[in-house]
DNA sequence: TGTACATCAGTGAACGCGCGTTCACTGATGTAC
DNA sequence: TGTACATCAGTGAACGCGCGTTCACTGATGTAC
């Protein structure tokens, strides 16, 4: 194991990928530099070679959790048949069941709406670009003209995402997921256009 | 500070009014057994003449945040005008600045909707409860005959607030709760009734 | 091509701090006579 | 009523574990000749 550019970029890249699915997995608390090493297949003492502090590697983690969330979620939308509306697509991305039992793999945003009030201000930055981002995307999909709507979408799908994964009981979840699903969908301006034969 | 059974249960009462507020503030990562007791006039080593350890402490701290919480709101409602509806007075409260910037003070479900995935069942269940209860209430509030349409609106709400407290932008946070009260007073099937008014 | 050397990613033992927990002790309050 | 004693809520020093961080060392890879 010497002297390797390739091999190092790689092995953060590893340490960068693991981090990114425990703090979505179990909040940022749960962030151990040893755990995380040794399922990056490394040992402990390594670590401060690749980043100069927990602390740090829980922002780059962050961030990357956040991009590797949102390729998870443009995947699940590309799943949608094409007779869906643009919000129903996403809606159903959001909300779908395996998204919703594997946080660890999916919506950054949904994983840490909660932890993030408590983080530094780095994390609240990236949360908030991202939330930005995520609720005009809502509106168009929505057909809203302005951008207004979406963070009241975003809010729901968070929400809903949140409890359901916080509730004991499989059919409460449940239950939480299609309550959200028909408010999001009375704000779908185009259910009826040539998204929607379906529905 | 000799032997009176009525003291130790002012003290206890003290440990958990601390408590509820503090994981509130900060989640359950927060709470440290010396600061909560230094915080309520006592020193660490009489923690455990009141509860057995950190984690039993934690859940009834929770229980009582639930209560109390639940309190704030209650009062929050009933400083609303008659002429308001049931379901914006109770979107109000929620939505409330003051709500909105001390967790410490508020409801429990909103501060711990995203700390609860990580929570021991106890902390679920009670959640769970709380939840399904909230939700009757806005379902009845909105005048839904059936409870369908109240865990949504839970949802929203609680996503919402999360969502205004993790970001790093009043704006944001501001246009996030607006854009939900426009959601939820969409729902409301009261909202042209006698109660409305102003709106 | 083969050999000696330099580099440095990774190893694993050890350190030190924070914090939950324990425990011997204190002293104010309530009770017995 | 006054005095001696028992009780026990609370104190504060100390323990011990987990975990972030440090550091001397290893050994595989790349380079120089």
């Amino acid at each position: 194991m010497g002297y390797s550019q390739a091999q190092k970029a790689n092995s953060r890249d590893r340490i960068l990928e693991v981090a990114s699915r425990l703090i979505r997995e179990g909040g940022f608390a749960s962030l151990g530099v040893a755990d995380c090493m040794r399922q990056a297949g490394l040992t402990h003492g390594a670590f401060y070679g690749h980043f100069s502090s927990r602390e740090h590697l829980i922002v780059e983690a962050f961030a990357h959790a956040l991009s590797r969330g949102e390729q998870r979620i443009k995947i699940l939308v590309s799943e949608q048949g094409e007779e869906t509306s643009p919000l129903r697509a996403i809606t159903d991305a959001y909300f779908n069941d395996d998204h919703i039992k594997n946080p660890g793999n999916g919506c950054a945003l949904c994983a840490f709406a909660g932890d993030a009030r408590h983080a530094d201000v780095g994390i609240k930055h990236l949360l908030s670009t991202h939330l930005r981002g995520l609720a005009d995307r809502l509106s168009d999909a929505a057909g809203h003209g302005d951008g207004s709507g979406g963070l009241a979408v975003a809010a729901t799908i968070v929400g809903a995402i949140t409890l359901a994964r916080a509730v004991d009981d499989e059919a409460l979840a449940a239950s939480i997921i299609s309550s959200a699903r028909q408010l999001i969908s009375s704000q779908d301006r185009l259910k009826h256009s040539v998204f929607s034969k379906t529905m």
